[in-house]
DNA sequence: CTATGTGAATTTATTCACAGCA
DNA sequence: TGCTGTGAATAAATTCACATAG
């Protein structure tokens, strides 16, 4: 048990874990060997048992881990034991694919804000969720929301993050296709669908 | 000159370059410094610097990189050099997201094929691409289509990799929330939207 | 003077290999 | 015997610091 110098990417793994475990689970089965987990995964099994070990001893020995128990740790050292709720800034088509994913129960997050600057769009309803103009996100504050996602055009992301920002938000997970800027305190993950392609083509052999 | 035990975080790195290049290419910049290029992404010059040398003396000592030089240079690494085009599996929510993505004209990414499983969904149009069902797949490989996005349900993607592979596929863009298996020679990169979000919590301060 | 390119030093992450427990 | 947990060894990636060129 250190729960010191953590590396990162053992926490980006963490959620791979997880995933992993929930489905194997779904098969019927009560308890894992990183053996096991490794193939569902790709990876070896030694990473996953030192990735484990960080944290604690979660296994028994000459059995393996026990499923639920350890979806229940991996979800304490996240933080993801108590639900997240999530705004979404931006109701474009990134946004409302976002919206409809299903993937985001199994880590407990609920999107329960929806903000737009187009005003076709506000007052309408997408799956249950009323979209807002975007001059309404001081109001997550009060709804104690502190997780949002971004899907809006590059011109827009800045000042759509500094608004996110003022209104107490310190997790933006992002799809805009840009750097985006914000105080030490807040995490911001990128992601762009294109330049996860784009690297694609360096791997495979010809044209 | 090496081209020699790339780093696999130096070519993740090359997309973001170059859609900064492009992006301070707008702005009306004919070069740019490592320095300067490193606030535009949140890294460090030496980084950059040493992530361009692997492959090349591109900069000028004194005055930096030629940005429309330097973008080629990018592009042949990443073989981008020859526009490339790409199916998609699954016009669902994210399918049909994906389709509308603006983002990957830059890279000279074209979706010219699109497959469902939906008999609904089959012959009807979708940003002029006509979706066809899952059993016109193997046309890809007369088409010489080896580059595919699939975003189908997890319960899909194993049956729908092993079609795409059989067609000739080579490259996968996998936006389903599984691990699929596939031969060496065919690279795939998973995005799991859910599970990025899902880090974010356990680096930002409080609930 | 300014900014690149790069060996060397350092930090971070992965893999090995095995002691020890059920 | 079977599988975990983990120091030690190895590999990979980043950062430093400076010689060198325009």
């Amino acid at each position: 048990m250190k729960y010191r110098n953590i590396p990162n990417e053992t926490i980006r793994r963490l959620p791979i874990y997880m995933r992993a475990l929930l489905f194997s689970k779904e098969q019927g089965r009560q308890s894992i060997s990183s053996q096991d987990l490794s193939r569902f995964i790709g990876t070896n099994s030694a990473q996953i048992r030192k990735d484990f070990s960080y944290f604690g001893d979660f296994g028994t020995k000459g059995v393996g881990y026990n499923i639920d128990n350890l979806v229940k740790e991996i979800k304490k050292i996240l933080k993801l034991d108590i639900d997240k709720r999530v705004a979404l800034v931006g109701v474009g088509n990134l946004g409302s694919a976002v919206i409809a994913y299903p993937g985001f129960k199994m880590f407990g997050f609920d999107i329960t804000a929806a903000f737009d600057i187009d005003p076709k769009k506000i007052s309408r309803k997408i799956k249950n969720i009323v979209i807002e103009n975007i001059s309404k996100i001081p109001s997550l504050r009060d709804k104690e929301i502190n997780l949002a996602i971004i899907a809006v055009p590059r011109q827009a992301a800045q000042e759509m993050t500094d608004a996110l920002v003022k209104a107490g938000v310190t997790g933006i997970l992002n799809f805009s296709p840009c750097y985006i800027t914000v105080p030490k305190k807040v995490k911001v993950i990128t992601i762009d669908i294109a330049m996860d392609l784009a690297r694609l083509p360096y791997y495979v052999p010809a044209s």
